[in-house]
DNA sequence: TATTGTTATACTCTATAACTATA
DNA sequence: TATAGTTATAGAGTATAACAATA
């Protein structure tokens, strides 16, 4: 490709691709060993990490989709009994989301195959001081990329 | 997580949310200059690269997908007029891939931009050196992670 | 008026299996 | 028998816009 020196491609090519095997390899275990996306497992494991309840606005955050999307997979969720959905009493308009035992349970039944891939086919064989630099690096181009105007087309309302 | 350090956590997310970050722009920049996917972006190149002509499995080499989901793309890419498909005379089970000027052109219109986008996000702020390393070590992680055998002894499903 | 969430709808993409035809 | 590719079909996921209710 004209424009980059072929180091600079070669590592784009390697991390992208990285993460596309790492990925596939994390759908396949959580989906096998827990009937889950990925994004349902990330849903479920905020819920975990919140203490059991987010109003759907907290839940979705950070987790990058339309809030149709959300919807759309917290009715998945809620449908195999692994979350409840509640009005909330502080905010008639907030849809409370719980976490339930089952979804505790699926949480417990898939992290340690999860944990088991990544550190299978990430950590295991890479010295560890190999992990730390690339900790250091990524942490920087990810803090980087957040830190681009995110959406270059700002969400601007139209007149209908 | 139960089982992994923080910062070998620490790196698995960094990675991860990198690429996503950069993925998720990359798509933008594809769609809205070329009107093109990822996927479809990735096969043009190979063509492109392959000095114009490839059958279908070669062109999927790689690219992972089911040969269904190629024939798929390879109709919207034909209905698009970026590739031709034709019968190979050196043996006729196989279908040979061409790209069309047009195709060469999308790819033209759509390249400035694609390397802009790796290089202001990914490259730009980021040292040489850092850029070195970062190819160096995730290389081996993909090479890695390419050499690993599919996990036959995954749990099996739980069926109701 | 702005925000929260749902619904309706349409579209993209993926996966499986059945199928044709060549090797 | 195995391989190359297509088709039929079904399902998951996503995006947009219209909508109702509340702040």
């Amino acid at each position: 490709m004209p424009g980059l020196q072929p180091h600079q491609l070669g590592t784009y090519f390697a991390l992208v691709e990285s993460v596309n095997l790492l990925q596939h390899a994390v759908e396949q275990q959580l989906r096998a060993e827990g009937d889950l996306s990925d994004i349902q497992f990330q849903l479920l494991m905020r819920l975990f990490d919140a203490d059991g309840q987010l109003t759907m606005t907290a839940l979705a955050d950070g987790v990058v989709y339309s809030r149709s999307g959300l919807t759309y997979q917290a009715a998945q969720l809620e449908k195999a009994g692994l979350i409840t959905r509640s009005p909330d009493r502080t905010d008639e308009r907030a849809t409370l989301v719980t976490i339930t035992d089952a979804g505790r349970a699926r949480i417990g039944q898939v992290l340690p195959g999860h944990v088991e891939v990544v550190r299978r086919l990430l950590i295991d064989n890479l010295p560890d001081a190999d992990v730390t630099t690339l900790g250091e690096i990524l942490s920087r181009v990810r803090d980087h990329m957040r830190a681009q105007p995110p959406r270059s087309a700002a969400p601007r309302k139209r007149k209908p």
